[in-house]
DNA sequence: TTCGTTGCAAACATTTTGCAGTTTC
DNA sequence: GAAACTGCAAAATGTTTGCAACGAA
């Protein structure tokens, strides 16, 4: 069980920074069609490699599926998210306060480890609103 | 627009006490294997077919993804929930009450509609505790 | 030189769909 | 009889993997 060891990457860290200067929550394909352009060799198969490395490693979270697919956000802190039914817009919800005490009450009454939480409200979004 | 009837279907039927009769959240192809002894000729797309429907008409609800898989509830009064990061067994958090203040308050920050949240819990249960 | 990383294509796994036959009303 | 429901097999879709080439340390 050792751990691998790390090696620099540019594509990972390309991967990283989409995921870090975007607020839409992606998927693995839209990150894909963001670096294609400026990484013509960029494989999907490494996006998706680099992101569930990531994701293990705590580098970057899973918030959401939608239609089928996993959406993440480079930000790990934990905070609320909002997803739109009807487009599948993904919206930071930071001002719903994220409350550890929560987990700490939760662990109290469950015997098992309570790691942490997820809240997502669900809705329709500005734009969706009108049927 | 039309709605569209409904009629009587008794693998419908069973696939509903099928999930209102256990509390694992099953996914899919379990259901489809409780039922398959006592309904021979029951067939895995029907299982699909009527959960994707249920679930749009409010009759289940979806609670999970685990696995690639999604996970359903035959109770859709809004509650929590835990799920295992290592066995994926999800329980009902009951004891954590729903609080639809926070659906409110949502709302007056938030200038899409917000229909209802759902909070899950994390970590690991009892019997995945031991590493 | 070692071994992590990648592209590519093939493989996988879950879910969806087309169609013809069956059931409900 | 009309239209919903179903089985079956095929298709569709998102994701993973095997492998040989590549790149970092």
């Amino acid at each position: 069980m050792a751990e691998k060891a790390r090696r620099y990457s540019r594509k990972r860290e390309a991967i990283r920074e989409v995921l870090m200067g975007t607020e839409s929550h992606p998927n693995a394909e839209w990150i894909f069609n963001q670096l294609k352009p400026q990484i013509p060799d960029l494989s999907l198969a490494t996006v998706y490699r680099n992101l569930s490395e990531m994701k293990q490693n705590g580098e970057v979270q899973s918030v959401a599926f939608w239609d089928g697919k996993e959406r993440f956000d480079g930000n790990v802190k934990k905070h609320s998210h909002f997803v739109c039914e009807k487009c599948g817009k993904i919206d930071d919800f930071h001002f719903v306060a994220h409350d550890t005490g929560i987990d700490e009450f939760a662990q109290s009454h469950y015997d098992g480890k309570v790691d942490f939480h997820s809240l997502v409200f669900h809705g329709r979004c500005r734009d969706c609103i009108t049927e």
